[in-house]
DNA sequence: CCTCAATGGTCAAGCTGCTTGACCATCGCG
DNA sequence: CGCGATGGTCAAGCAGCTTGACCATTGAGG
């Protein structure tokens, strides 16, 4: 098999993982496309155009997005400080014990890659990816 | 960066750039789920339920998709040799270009790879994630 | 100061891809 | 044979995304 269908493989597995891990830890009704967002949201929020551009849909889907995480409790739209037009989308705490979840499903997957790599075989995978895509998880899914 | 979000980040980014050069070598209205399926249909060609299981989708969603793919040429519906009720969904001639222009566009994205870890180091990736994703590329996306 | 094009966001309508539910034809075990 | 299991399609409904229109606010230039 090719590395190309390799690295997919190996994604398409963990995506599933994570989002497993995530159900199982009591998250329903959170799809992979609410991951993206939430690494976009985690750090200090966003607005909804900046998180459209991190999906790379319409800002009107992105904002629909939110609309349905603000229903699930998962964050919240508050003012921006700097400006009157934007709203600040951010992570309630719901949100953030959801992305600890996320986080633990992908550590639980990573374990057992160091039981088949060992911890050296992982840092050295995670380096060699890291160089292939250096602009970032531009789409962090799961 | 964590090893998860790196692995999700440059397959994304695999995943972008096979599309891309797929419609760059004229092959236009393709989605990635397109080439999901044409993976699975390539050796010998498979039935609509075979194609549902390993798309993970209902059988109902995969006959739809079938019936997109002949439409645009890409597929036909041929007999089963040894089973009245199923139909043997094979590639067209058109359909192996398709499948040859995204292989074209993964082995540019490696070639880029090569350049930054070298050949041992993509041989290595490779071999990695082999190993972290055994069960094979059960869908390997584009 | 104003003006006004650019920007952030939402509302509304429509389409596409998937799901559930029902159904028919064929298989293959007892 | 008889009949549950299996392969496939038709039909209806829904969810998520798109395009198009619109309003409020911004900020650079007269």
């Amino acid at each position: 098999m090719a590395v190309s269908a390799a690295l997919l493989a190996a994604a398409g597995e963990l995506t599933r993982r994570i989002h497993d891990g995530v159900v199982a830890r009591g998250f329903e009704g959170v799809r992979p496309a609410h991951g993206f967002a939430f690494t976009r949201l985690a750090p200090d929020g966003a607005t909804v155009t900046e998180l459209a551009g991190h999906l790379r849909v319409t800002k009107q889907a992105a904002s629909q997005l939110v609309e349905e995480l603000v229903r699930r409790g998962y964050v919240e739209r508050r003012p921006h400080p700097a400006d009157a037009r934007a709203r600040l989308v951010v992570l309630t705490e719901a949100g953030w014990a959801c992305t600890r979840a996320a986080e633990e499903a992908a550590a639980d997957a990573v374990a057992e890659w160091a039981d088949a790599l060992g911890e050296g075989g992982v840092a050295e995978l995670r380096d060699r990816l890291l160089r292939i895509a250096p602009g970032g998880p531009i789409r962090p899914v799961w």
